[in-house]
RNA sequence: CGGGAUGUAGCGCAGUUUGGUAGCGCAUCUGGUUUGGGACCAGAGGGCCGCAGGUUCGAAUCCUGUCAUCCCGACCA
């Protein structure tokens, strides 16, 4: 490619609503283009490495035995309406009407359609297992786009689903993807770390997220200091430690004025949070409930949800509280009858706590759950775990950091094939559901993800998997014939050895170019100037780390062919 | 969904308070000088001031509505 007519249309200033660091270099480097918020256009160099990306990922499905389709992203309303999701899956699913008013999606993933294609098709035990991938533009209308192609409503990505016989193939199903994602993420440069993971509304049980470790990631992650244990915050927990007992003291009910979070009841008491215990009214599908957690804790609304097992959860607002005179503050369990009382797994452990009197501005002190002071419908965990509590798994301790999710896998189990029928004719001779895994990798996440961990003050540091070209040669003064011709030879040569590499021929100063090439993150440079070339030398540079050497012209073509096997080799497995 | 902010040239912004017919930097084009880290001089082109309505002799500016974009929050009792 020569530069004089590449279209990488590169940006001096940053526009305004470029908030992290790998949204702000792919509009400066001329990658992508906002069309509407959450939808971009991908110019030729995000292209270019998006299908890298895509390039690596088919090779590893493919390894595995995943053989790729092509779906629709228009689904009809008709197949979400029969797995139930049409109404479970909320306002992110993108509702789109035909000219005749039909409803159909924009399909924000493919368990519904690839379900239908196994169905209508697949008929026989003979027939499996089949792993089946895509990739594909999906959609999700999400609340709230941001970070460039981080959370974007149009997200190209690569679902790959399983269809086994029984369990015993998912688990092999489910390995052989958990070995794939981490060949995948390697080869393409990421400093990444698989989790334990929820696995929200696509259902089923057993999951892992494979978190790119970045400042700008979304995700909080947890893992401990000591063994390999790692989880998402949303599904980290523990069982609480063992408590010393004490001697049950008499309630007694006091007042608080002006109390009105667990802090100023500790202060005001001078007692620590730990000691009491709060009190929260969520409102699950209109349902008032109460979920009691320790004070210094926090509840995971997403623990909740799936022990609740309800579509919509949400703190009940004060207007639904106040029925009963009680005070948002001063809440609490004691003398509550009419209705459920879920606790965290250490509430009922507890010594003389404190709680609301639900009696103006009063708290109760020394209340004992196994003292009958109150009731508990039902314990789980429901909280968060914190930094620094002690590892679930040994003697370590939990540390946290933030992660970019690049890929999540999931064992579906018979979710989809219960829901919309999806059977095979088992030896025996009688139907089964087939038990289905789904596995997905965000391709455009993936890319933000990479300049997210690798750039810096001047731009893009490409992996060499990923980088969009491997090589760019600048002549340095294109008055000076000798340099020009150099340049264009050397071109040509590596053209024709395949390497994939621009030629700067733009009429600009050698600074242009340089700055341009910084930004665009072209893993080597090679500068055609007049006193190295007197030696008959060009200049090598490496982007990753600033070094310069000098080449002889005729070996450039072999010692760049070498420096390009070794760094991809540097990203590989085995 | 709630709160906040912003929409003026491709990008970054000023102008709005106090209404008088639109400006700066970068980018683009032309000519010249320059040529190893985003050059300089001279000139030029480019804007329905988000959109719609209203007030006014006159609106980027005031009023109403609407759309879009961004940020923060989404309840810790």
């Amino acid at each position: 490619m020569k530069a004089s007519n590449m279209f990488a249309p590169t940006l001096r200033e940053v526009p305004a609503d470029a908030e992290i660091i790998s949204h702000k270099l792919m509009l400066r480097a001329g990658m992508i283009r906002k069309t509407a918020s959450g939808v971009y256009t991908y110019l030729p160099l995000a292209w270019r490495s998006i299908r890298k990306i895509e390039e690596i990922v088919r090779q590893e499905m493919d390894a595995k035995g995943g053989q790729e389709v092509l779906m629709p992203a228009v689904q009809p309303a008709e197949i979400w309406q029969e797995s139930g999701r049409w109404n479970v899956y909320g306002a992110e699913l993108w509702r789109v009407k035909d000219r005749n008013g039909r409803d159909f999606c924009l399909g924000p993933t493919h368990e519904e359609m690839i379900s239908m294609i196994f169905r209508n098709d697949v008929r026989s035990y003979k027939q499996l297992p089949q792993l089946w991938y895509q990739i594909q533009t999906k959609y999700r209308d999400e609340r709230r786009p941001r970070f460039g192609l981080m959370r974007s409503r149009e997200f190209i990505m690569k679902d790959l689903y399983s269809f086994d016989l029984d369990e015993a193939g998912l688990d092999k199903s489910y390995n052989l993807m958990y070995d794939a994602y981490n060949r995948v993420f390697t080869r393409c440069g990421l400093n990444f770390r698989p989790v334990e993971a929820d696995s929200g509304a696509i259902g089923g049980k057993g999951s892992h997220e494979f978190m790119a470790l970045a400042d700008a990631g979304e995700s909080a992650i947890l893992y401990c200091d000591t063994c390999d244990w790692a989880a998402t915050d949303e599904i980290a927990g523990r069982e609480p430690l063992p408590v010393e007992p004490e001697e049950m003291l008499p309630m007694e009910k006091v007042d608080t004025p002006s109390c009105g979070t667990v802090e100023d009841v500790a202060k005001f008491l001078s007692l620590p949070t730990n000691r009491i215990v709060k009190t929260m009214y969520y409102k699950a599908d209109e349902q008032l409930v109460i979920v009691l957690v320790r004070g210094d804790r926090r509840i995971n609304e997403i623990k909740l949800q799936s022990l609740l097992g309800c579509n919509e959860l949400e703190l009940a607002d004060n207007a639904s509280l106040s029925t009963g005179g009680q005070k948002v503050g001063y809440l609490g369990p004691v003398g509550v009858d009419k209705i459920k009382i879920y606790a965290d797994n250490e509430v009922p452990l507890m010594y003389n706590v404190v709680v609301g009197a639900n009696d103006g501005e009063r708290h109760l002190l020394n209340v004992n759950y196994q003292r009958g002071d109150f009731r508990i419908d039902q314990t789980a965990d429901l909280r968060y775990l914190e930094e620094g509590e002690q590892c679930p798994h040994c003697q370590g301790h939990v540390k946290l950091a933030r992660g970019i999710e690049v890929g999540q896998i999931f064992k579906l189990h018979t979710k989809y094939s219960d829901s919309l029928h999806v059977n095979y004719t088992a030896e025996d001779g009688h139907e089964r559901p087939v038990v289905m895994g789904c596995y997905g990798i965000g391709i455009g996440r993936t890319l933000a993800a990479v300049i997210e961990q690798s750039h810096d003050d001047d731009g893009i540091i490409w992996p060499m998997p990923v980088a969009p070209y491997q090589a760019v040669i600048i002549p340095v003064n294109d008055r000076e014939t000798e340099l020009v011709n150099t340049a264009e030879n050397l071109y040509t040569e590596l053209i024709a050895a395949g390497v994939e590499v621009v030629l700067d021929n733009r009429q600009e100063r050698a600074g242009v170019k340089f700055k341009d090439a910084d930004l665009i993150g072209y893993p080597v440079r090679i500068t055609v100037g007049a006193k190295a070339l007197a030696r008959g030398n060009v200049e090598v540079r490496l982007r990753q780390n600033g070094e310069m050497q000098e080449v002889a012209v005729a070996e450039v073509k072999s010692w760049l062919q070498d420096y390009i096997a070794a760094e991809i080799a540097k990203c590989s497995i085995n």
